[in-house]
DNA sequence: GACAGATGAAGGA
DNA sequence: TCCTTCATCTGTC
């Protein structure tokens, strides 16, 4: 059976951000891609335009049909916004909705786990990472996993950096990167 | 199975 | 100190 999911805009003063929602929880968080003028080098979508703007109104899911938004989805989309904006601003993410990862390596799960335990305003290494998942050797596979992140910002992928101090990379973009940490306080 | 990658460490200039 | 090279591990095609 196909696993139905919901895509829902999540505005913020740095452009609207996309969520997709499966029924296990919050799958995919995409950034802006429309405002080129924003410091975001989003991912481009083709089906933005199917997406209601209004949260709470009908919108269509990835098979472009009609559909209500389940009460559960309405509490993560909350939560996810709250969470968002919340980081975006510098602050910590109080709650977050349940991440669905499913048909994700166990790796890039763990991967993924060690990055949430990164705390607001402190950083670590891809070395760093593999060794808090017990393969300190993998660093290389650690950066793919980060790459790999579906859920950036509130999966902090932002709060790795290279061993040598240098910035790294960035699914978002390195300046959306560097502006990320300087809001929480962090110095490259 | 080959290749690529958001690294890290070592060695040389 | 900076640059280059190479080892290592995992994901993707």
């Amino acid at each position: 059976m196909k696993t139905q999911s919901v895509e829902l805009p999540v505005p913020t003063r740095d452009g609207q951000f996309v969520a997709r929602y499966s029924e296990k929880g919050l799958a995919e968080l995409n950034f802006p891609s429309v405002g080129r003028a924003s410091t975001f080098h989003g991912r481009r979508r083709g089906d933005e335009s199917q997406i209601s703007s209004a949260f709470g109104a009908p919108v269509r899911d990835s098979s472009r049909r009609l559909l209500q938004i389940p009460v559960s989805i309405r509490r993560w989309h909350r939560a996810t916004a709250v969470a968002l904006k919340a980081v975006l601003a510098g602050r910590a993410a109080k709650t977050l909705p349940p991440l669905d990862w499913s048909g994700k390596t166990e790796f890039q799960k763990s991967v993924w786990r060690a990055l949430r335990k990164i705390r607001r305003g402190r950083t670590k290494s891809y070395g760093e990472i593999a060794r808090a998942i017990g393969k300190p050797k993998a660093v290389r596979a650690v950066g793919g996993a980060c790459g790999a992140n579906p859920i950036p910002i509130l999966v902090p992928c932002h709060r790795v950096l290279a061993a040598n101090g240098k910035i790294g990379g960035f699914s978002g973009g390195l300046n959306q990167k560097r502006d990320l940490l300087a809001r929480e306080g962090v110095k490259i």
